[in-house]
DNA sequence: GCAATACATACGCTTGTGCGTATATATGAA
DNA sequence: TTCATATATACGCACAAGCGTATGTATTGC
């Protein structure tokens, strides 16, 4: 059964868009699913600052989140609506083109958190890549 | 001498996508030079509302005014960041998918205040098929 | 000048948004 | 159970946004 089947309005979209913050966490989850912590850590920002985006973004049916243990991970899901869908992957593609972003991608290569671990990978939470997935219909 | 060379943050362009009047407004001047009469009947708003819209747009930098006697024309303008404007591009392209949007263009076509003058054609405001128009730098 | 037209702006109000701070919840470890 | 870690949410505040209504301004015609 269909979780929300409400319609995307596509000035809905554009108010998502319209902060920075969710743009460059946007721009981070657009490839791979991260892990909380390296929002945090890459973004600056407080803990609840990036937590509420996050949620934000998540009734917005824009990311979805997975718990693993202690960490959770976000990753990009495609609104169902399809001019909202086609909307945010342009947007998407155009935020690579902006030096903070691909600073902000930069930094996730490096690792941040993770990087901290001292003992077995398996307790640090790793970035995945992952196709963008379609939102349940 | 350049107008105002400040440069266009993205989530600044989104805030100003980020509603459903302004997003109307640009549908429409997207390819024709437009009489404010026009947009007030078409929207079917009040004139403050869609000449408050319309200032914001022009403080944007996105639309530019033109006056011709008592009547005010706008026409689309591109934003001088390389980004902002090819996002613009984007998002006008997909708004034209949008049935709204389609219907809003159509009654422009089937004409609107302009065929209520029953003078001479020249006392009417025409819409002008406009190329889009770089800004200034 | 005066009136009418076309549009812009000011004012006051309500609602939404983003933030810091504090607190709650969930999980894993001891 | 108790504590620490990771994340989410609640609360209160400051500020921005959108709107209706009223008024101001520019232009034309008489």
């Amino acid at each position: 059964m269909p979780r929300k089947e409400k319609s995307f309005p596509i000035d809905r979209l554009f108010r998502v868009l319209a902060d920075r913050t969710r743009l460059r966490l946007l721009n981070l989850v657009a490839d791979k699913e991260i892990c909380v912590c390296y929002f945090v850590e890459i973004l600056g920002s407080s803990q609840p600052k990036i937590s509420r985006h996050l949620a934000y973004l998540r009734r917005a049916g824009i990311v979805a989140a997975r718990r693993e243990g202690r960490w959770m991970h976000y990753r990009l899901l495609a609104p169902r609506d399809a001019v909202a869908s086609s909307m945010l992957q342009d947007t998407l593609a155009r935020l690579r083109e902006l030096p903070d972003m691909r600073r902000d991608v930069a930094k996730l290569d490096t690792g941040c958190c993770a990087a901290t671990s001292s003992e077995g990978a398996s307790t640090a939470p790793q970035p995945a890549i992952v196709s963008i997935s379609r939102q349940a219909v």
